[in-house]
DNA sequence: TTGTATGCGTTATCAA
DNA sequence: TTGATAACGCATACAA
């Protein structure tokens, strides 16, 4: 900036003016300023700025992980919208472990982000790292995996309907022992997906069986290992519904591997979407959870209270509808469409 | 740190030096700073501290995308040696899209990283926003797309050596016209795994035929097409060696779409590892390459040349063996473990 | 419309 | 072993 400033005969201050499109600025410097920049390739240091003007344009966000597809296509929802607002991003993952969350939190804050967007990991059961980052002002959204019941921004899926979505149309397809393996039930989402199989089961005037429902940790073992005491059971369920498309999976192929045809046997339905649902043979019915809405969303609410400064906002939950996606493992006697958007309750 | 001093009755000097572990500072003051800093929470910041040294600890990496398995995995390869070294890492998306990536070396440079970690677009022909990049003296490395014979630093799989082992291996299961689904030649990866392929033909005496070797862009639908070309032509191939796994996918689809068995009718191998060569059924023969150990490596390479300073090194390439994983998709009429481990040529 | 002077939080230099 | 001071690159309050 000094040499741009030399250079025109001018100060520095108009230089940073003019570069920033200020409005006291005439049209004819403003133009002579920016070629001379194009010119001598001026890369403007953010952190400088962001120093000075005690805000930077990084935003920071802590996922569980990132492989698979949910987690990637929310950040690319992220990112998109956040570069089209002059912001950059910085990805941390957490691998499912509080101790990295936290250090991920103590990164982000020493690298002055702008805000923060976390999507929880599973172990993480207390929260004062993440209470720290609202104590200092700092703009926090949660999305997908939240605090349960707190006072928080978030940007969320209705698991609940989603759940009540999947686990009606097994009903439909005329199943009767309907069976759930359940998450970690300390995060909303599994809980919230629980809630939503018992109200359909409910609707329908069917028991609540405790023996129905196996709580794991979501993974593709873990949903065999279910499956495998279900079936060799003496009153086998006659459908599944899976809180995650990993652990449907195991189970699916636990139930194959027992000689069991999927869905005549026993129909499955996961939750997630996974890029592998559609490549599985049968093809896999699940939910889907609107990644690239869910990070825009996060985004546009995190902006929104990066400029509203440190005037408190009431904590607000946005809630996206999930979409059912039937296909094969589902599929029973009764005919229906292979693919059905459901936009309503 | 203003705080710290005043309240230790010290300059700032002495807590800036106690908290960088400066020889100069006696155990007990550090020790005393130490204590007083946890008690206020001090969070160093790292901009200001960044702006004085000229140095930042923050890292760039660009790639084209972080589905799928590999990209997430070299990712977390490098954080995890990133972190330990005490760097924090940027990540961005280039969505195999050139203006994207230099849109990302720019925001990089603004954000002051000490070093840049580049995977390469596969629209990626000109480097001119690379070149830039070194010239400003910022380390530069490349990790599995790198540019062709160019003299940059580079982390990479032997790709020709992962191709002429599938290629071999399809023939020692009896297999005798192998097609090629190729992939964008000027990327370098793909170039070295036509050229494998093509080795293990004149190794075993087989003439490389033009009409076996099909140029796509590695997705999956163009998969599906080159093998309906292949298998409705008069004189189809008996095996298919695929330069990526999801247009193997594809391909092995298609051959199934029209009556044909894998492996029994044709033989078909992958290349990369995806999580999905395993559910699929047949699961598919493919190639590791060796994720977590390129990302530590990438890592590695960057830091000795970031605390190399400006003392130019000899460009350097690193490159790791690949494994080949055999599975279902290629076992043919001859017995063979079902998993092999290569280790060396 | 433009310029002067000052400070953001940290560290390097020099002197004590 | 410690301290005073300047500087990193930029943005703004205030004066002109």
């Amino acid at each position: 900036m000094a040499d741009l400033a030399r250079e025109l005969g001018v100060s520095m201050t108009t230089i940073s003016r003019a570069l920033s499109d200020h409005y006291s600025i005439g049209p004819e410097m403003k133009s002579k300023v920016l070629k001379l920049a194009k010119k001598y390739n001026y890369q403007p240091n953010r952190l400088a700025s962001a120093l000075r003007k005690g805000k930077s344009k990084l935003l920071g966000i802590i996922v569980p992980y990132i492989e698979g597809r949910f987690f990637p296509s929310v950040v690319h929802g992220i990112e998109t919208a956040a570069r089209k607002a002059g912001y950059n991003v910085i990805i941390c993952q957490s691998h499912e472990d509080v101790a990295q969350e936290r250090q991920n939190v103590e990164a982000l804050l020493s690298a002055q982000v702008a805000g923060i967007m976390v999507s929880l990991a599973r172990t993480t059961t207390q929260f004062t790292h993440l209470e720290k980052v609202q104590n200092r002002g700092l703009p926090l959204v949660f999305f997908d995996r939240s605090m349960e019941g707190e006072d928080v921004h978030a940007v969320v899926l209705d698991d609940q309907e989603g759940a009540l979505l999947s686990t009606r149309h097994l009903l439909a397809q005329g199943c009767r022992r309907i069976a759930h393996l359940a998450g970690p039930q300390h995060l909303s989402i599994y809980k919230n997906r629980c809630r939503g199989y018992v109200e359909a089961l409910r609707e329908a005037g069917l028991p609540v069986e405790e023996e129905l429902i196996t709580y794991t940790d979501m993974t593709q073992p873990e949903g065999a290992a279910a499956m495998n005491a279900w079936l060799t059971s003496p009153n086998p369920p006659d459908a599944v519904f899976s809180a995650g498309d990993y652990c449907a999976l195991g189970a699916m192929q636990e139930a194959e591997r027992l000689g069991f045809r999927v869905p005549d046997d026993v129909a499955i339905s996961g939750f997630s979407n996974e890029a592998f649902t559609t490549i599985t043979k049968p093809t896999i019915t699940t939910v889907d959870q609107r990644c690239e809405e869910m990070g825009q969303a996060t985004v546009r609410l995190l902006l929104e209270l990066i400029e509203a400064e440190g005037s408190t906002f009431a904590a607000r939950q946005i809630v996206l509808r999930p979409e059912l996606l039937v296909r094969e493992s589902s599929l029973g006697q009764v005919a229906e469409p292979v693919t059905t958007r459901t936009k309503k309750r």
